[in-house]
DNA sequence: TTCAGGATA
C-alpha cells in the first residue's frame, strides 16, 4: 500500500483540533443548552458535520438519548459516520452509526446516529414523540429537499408542544438546524427567531469571470454546449496547470461536448500551445450518474505527469462527488429539473438556469485544495436577470401525495396550513388529497382509512401501492411485488447511442415483449423481473437483452423490501381479504385499475388518446411500448407521462371500460376542500351521510359513458378549484346561519 | 416513431 493511500485512511489527531469549529466548542454546547432550536451556519470545510454531533456526546448528550444528524443523500451519512467512529475511536455500528435505506448499521449502543432524512422520518411515523432522541440535527438544510422541509415543519411543531412524563421523554428533544448558505435569516424566524451561530470555513478564494457568451435571449440551450467547449479548450491554453470541471446537464450534451473537445484537441495540437510547459495534454473524461462505476475511476485518480484533466460532468459533482485537484470550473448556467406542471398535471423535465446560490456551490468546487478560477459562459446580464437567489424548493415542484399520506397519518390532519418553509401552491396540495381519495387513502372528510395506514408503509407512490395492496388481498402479490419494484428504479431498458447498437438493442427489447405474451407493458416488467432471476447468470442475462444489470440488481433488493413489509402487515388481523374468479390477465389487469384508474385514456383521433382525469390532454403512447402501433385499443391505463416533442404516456396496459366505469366518478366527485380538513370539527357524520346518499344519487343519474365524460371535463376544469371553494365556503355560511340542518 | 438531471424510504 502506498503511502498516498495510508494517509487517505488514518485519521490524523490534530485535525479535528485544527478546524474553524474548534474554537467555538463550548460556546455551541452552551448554544445547544440554554435553545430548544438553533441554526448553525459555516462553509464547508468548518467541520460542522462531523464535529459538532462529537462535541454534543462529550457534553453528555448522549446521555437521554441518540444524538440523530439527518443528511439529504446516502453516501454522505455513511461517509461521514466512518469518519467520526475513526475519531471518537470505536468500531462502526457501536457509538458511531448509520441508517439508510437497505443497510443499517447502528446498534443499541449507537448514540451519534448519521441517517438520511428519509429514514428519520420513517422513524417518526412509529414514534412520533422520537423519544430514542435527545438532540436532533438537520444538516445541508439549505439543499431544501422534500424529507427536510417536511421535518422542519414537523420538528418545529414537536418541541413546541408540552412534553413530560405522559409523552414517553423527560427533557425536551434539541433541535440543530445546519446550513451552508446565507438565508439563515428565514429559517431562524421560522423557529421563532432562534439565535444563528456562524462558523467561519476554510476554502481557498475562487476568481469568478462571466465569459458572456451566454445573454437573456439565448433561451435554446442547444448553444451552451458549443460554448463550454470553447472556454475549455481556451482555458487550457491559457492557464497554469490544474485541472478542470466542466458542469452540463446531461448525458447526451456531455457526450457531445467530448466528442467535440476530443476533435478540436486532434485538430489544433494543443500541447504544443499550452502556456504552461509543464501541462502537456489533455485527458477528457465524461461523467454522469447512470455512468458504469468500473469506467468512474479514473475520474478520481490524478492524471499522468504532464497531462490535464478535464472532467464533463452533470450537478452529481455539484452534489454528491468531490474530485480532488480541480482548479477550473466551467460553469454552462443550466440544469435538468423535473417540474410539476399542475395545469396539465404533469412532470416535465427541463433545462433551466441555475440559481445563484448554485452557482456559487459551482464555483466553489475549485476552491477546495487551492486558489481556483470559475469561468461563467453566461454574461452579467444573465445572472442579474435569468437567475434566480435561490432554487425552487423540492416541495414546491413535485408531486406532494406520498408526503401528503404521511402527515396525515401522524394527525396532521389540516395539511394546507402546515408549518412549510415555502409553502407549496394549494392546487398542489389539493392534488395531492384528491389522488389520496381516489385510491382509499384517506376518506371524504380526509380522514386516513385502514388501507391509508397500510399504504404509508410502503416506499411507493400511492397508486402502485393501492395496486399492491388489491393484488395481496386476491392472494396474487407475486404479480406486483416486481412490477412496484421494477418501477421504482431508473430505467432498466438500455438505448445505446450508437446507430447499429441501438437497432440491436430495440431487436432485443421487441423479443422480450413478445415473450410476455400479452399487450401489456407491466407484464413485459414481471417477464423480464423472472426471467434474469432464474437465469443461471443474471448479470450476462442483462447483457445479451440490453437490460440495466445494476438497475435491475436494486429492484431485486426492493422486491424483498416490499415482500418484507407486505408479510408484516398481512399478519394484522384486519387486513382485506377479497376473491375474484377470473383468468391470471384480468386478475393482474383489474388489481392495476385499481391503483392507477385515475391514469386512465380512451381513444381519441388516430393514435391519440385522451385523458380522463378531467384534464382532458391529448396523449401518445410512447414508441419504446409494447402498445404501440396497436390500432385495437380503445380504453388504457398508464404509470406515467413524459413530455418531450410531443406527450408520451409510457408503461401501458389495456383495460376494458366495465372495469373502470364504476370507478370513474370517484375522478371528479369531490371536494377537494373538504379533504384538507380544513373545517374538521364542522364536518358532522350525518351531513356526510346526506351527502354521500346525494352524490349516489347523480351517479345513479349518469345514463351513458358520453355523458359522464362530458360533466368530467366541465368539472375540472381550470376553474373547478375555485368553484369547489365558492361551494364549500357557501355551505359552512348556511351552515353557521342554521340553513342546513 | 423515442432521449432518463440529481436524490430518497
Amino acid at each position: 500500500m502506498d503511502k498516498r493511500n495510508k494517509s487517505l485512511n488514518t485519521v490524523d489527531s490534530w485535525a479535528s483540533e485544527n478546524l474553524p469549529i474548534s474554537q467555538h466548542k463550548e460556546k455551541l454546547v452552551h448554544a445547544v443548552r440554554v435553545n430548544p432550536f438553533l441554526v448553525v451556519t459555516g462553509e464547508t470545510g468548518s467541520g460542522k458535520t462531523t464535529q459538532l454531533p462529537q462535541y454534543l456526546y462529550h457534553a453528555g448528550f448522549g446521555k437521554d438519548g441518540k444524538i440523530g444528524v439527518t443528511q439529504p443523500r446516502r453516501v454522505a451519512a455513511i461517509t461521514v459516520a466512518q469518519r467520526v467512529s475513526q475519531e471518537i475511536g470505536c468500531s462502526l455500528g457501536r457509538e458511531v452509526g448509520y441508517q439508510v435505506r437497505f443497510d443499517d448499521c447502528s446498534s443499541e449502543d449507537t448514540v451519534i446516529k448519521y441517517m438520511t432524512d428519509g429514514c428519520l422520518l420513517r422513524e417518526i411515523l412509529a414514534d412520533p414523540r422520537l423519544t430514542r432522541y435527545s438532540v436532533v440535527v438537520l444538516d445541508e438544510a439549505h439543499e431544501r429537499s422534500l424529507n427536510t422541509d417536511i421535518l422542519l415543519g414537523l420538528l418545529k411543531r414537536k418541541v413546541l408542544q408540552p412534553q413530560g412524563g405522559s409523552s414517553g421523554r423527560s427533557t425536551p428533544l434539541k433541535v440543530v438546524v445546519m446550513s451552508a448558505t446565507l438565508d439563515t435569516d428565514k429559517l431562524s424566524a421560522f423557529f421563532g427567531h432562534c439565535p444563528v451561530f456562524t462558523i467561519p470555513g476554510r476554502t481557498f478564494p475562487v476568481s469568478e469571470r462571466f465569459c458572456g457568451l451566454i445573454g437573456p435571449k439565448d433561451t435554446d440551450s442547444t448553444v451552451y454546449v458549443k460554448e463550454v467547449v470553447k472556454v475549455a479548450l481556451d482555458l487550457h491554453t491559457s492557464e497554469m496547470a490544474g485541472d478542470i470541471l466542466v458542469f452540463l446537464t446531461g448525458q447526451s450534451e456531455i457526450e457531445k461536448a467530448c466528442d467535440m473537445l476530443y476533435e478540436k484537441a486532434e485538430a489544433v495540437d494543443y500541447r504544443y500551445d499550452v502556456r504552461d510547459s509543464s501541462v502537456e495534454g489533455l485527458l477528457i473524461l465524461p461523467l454522469y450518474g447512470s455512468m458504469p462505476t468500473d469506467q468512474q475511476r479514473q475520474i478520481f485518480e490524478p492524471p499522468p505527469k504532464g497531462v490535464r484533466k478535464c472532467v464533463v460532468a452533470t450537478n452529481i459533482a455539484a452534489m454528491s462527488l468531490t474530485i480532488n485537484g480541480i482548479r477550473y470550473i466551467v460553469d454552462s448556467g443550466f440544469v435538468k429539473q423535473l417540474n410539476h406542471n399542475s395545469r396539465v398535471g404533469m412532470d416535465i423535465l427541463e433545462v433551466v438556469p441555475i440559481s445563484k446560490s448554485e452557482a456559487q456551490q459551482r464555483a466553489g468546487r475549485a476552491g477546495r485544495t487551492s486558489a481556483g478560477k470559475c469561468f461563467r459562459i453566461y454574461s452579467k446580464e444573465f445572472w442579474e436577470k435569468c437567475m434566480p437567489e435561490y432554487m425552487v424548493p423540492e416541495i414546491q415542484r413535485t408531486s406532494l401525495t406520498a408526503v401528503i399520506l404521511t402527515l396525515k397519518c401522524l394527525s396532521v390532519h389540516d395539511v394546507i396550513r402546515f408549518p412549510y418553509l415555502d409553502r407549496p401552491e394549494e392546487r398542489f396540495i389539493l392534488a395531492a388529497l384528491k389522488q389520496l381519495y381516489q385510491c382509499d387513502a384517506i376518506d371524504r372528510r380526509g380522514h386516513v382509512t385502514r388501507l391509508g395506514r397500510l399504504m404509508v408503509e410502503f416506499p411507493l407512490a400511492p397508486g402502485l401501492t393501492r395496486a399492491l395492496l388489491k393484488a395481496a388481498s386476491l392472494g396474487c402479490e407475486d404479480l406486483l411485488l416486481p412490477v412496484a419494484a421494477m418501477l421504482s428504479v431508473e430505467n432498466i431498458f438500455i438505448r445505446p447511442g450508437q446507430q447499429e447498437k441501438q437497432q440491436d438493442a430495440e431487436t432485443e427489447h421487441r423479443q422480450l415483449i413478445e415473450e410476455s405474451g400479452s399487450c401489456n407493458d407491466f407484464a413485459v416488467l414481471l417477464g423480464v423481473f423472472e426471467k434474469c432471476r432464474a437465469s443461471d447468470s443474471p448479470s450476462a442475462w442483462c447483457r445479451d437483452h440490453w437490460i440495466h444489470w445494476r438497475a435491475l440488481k436494486s429492484a431485486f433488493n426492493v422486491e424483498t423490501q416490499l415482500r418484507e413489509i407486505l408479510l408484516r402487515l398481512k399478519q394484522q388481523r384486519d387486513f382485506p381479504v377479497e376473491t375474484f374468479d377470473g383468468s391470471r390477465s384480468e386478475l393482474f389487469r383489474r388489481c392495476l385499475c385499481t391503483g392507477y384508474f385515475a391514469n386512465v385514456a380512451r381513444r381519441s383521433v388516430g393514435r391519440t388518446f385522451c385523458t380522463m382525469d378531467g384534464h382532458g390532454s391529448v396523449v401518445h403512447i410512447h414508441p419504446s411500448s409494447a402498445l404501440f402501433e396497436q390500432d385495437q385499443l380503445d380504453w388504457i391505463i398508464f404509470h406515467d407521462v413524459l413530455v418531450t416533442s410531443r406527450v408520451y404516456i409510457r408503461t401501458v396496459c389495456p383495460v376494458r371500460y366495465e372495469w373502470v366505469k364504476d370507478l370513474l366518478p370517484k375522478l371528479h366527485e369531490v371536494d377537494a376542500y373538504e379533504l384538507s380538513n380544513v373545517a374538521r370539527e364542522e364536518v358532522t357524520d350525518e351531513e356526510v351521510a346526506k351527502w354521500e346518499a346525494k352524490e349516489t344519487a347523480k351517479r345513479q343519474a349518469e345514463v351513458s359513458a358520453e355523458d359522464s365524460l362530458k360533466k368530467m371535463e366541465r368539472r375540472n376544469d381550470d376553474t373547478s378549484v375555485s368553484e369547489a371553494r365558492a361551494r364549500y365556503l357557501q355551505r359552512k355560511q348556511e351552515k353557521r346561519q342554521g340553513k342546513v340542518p
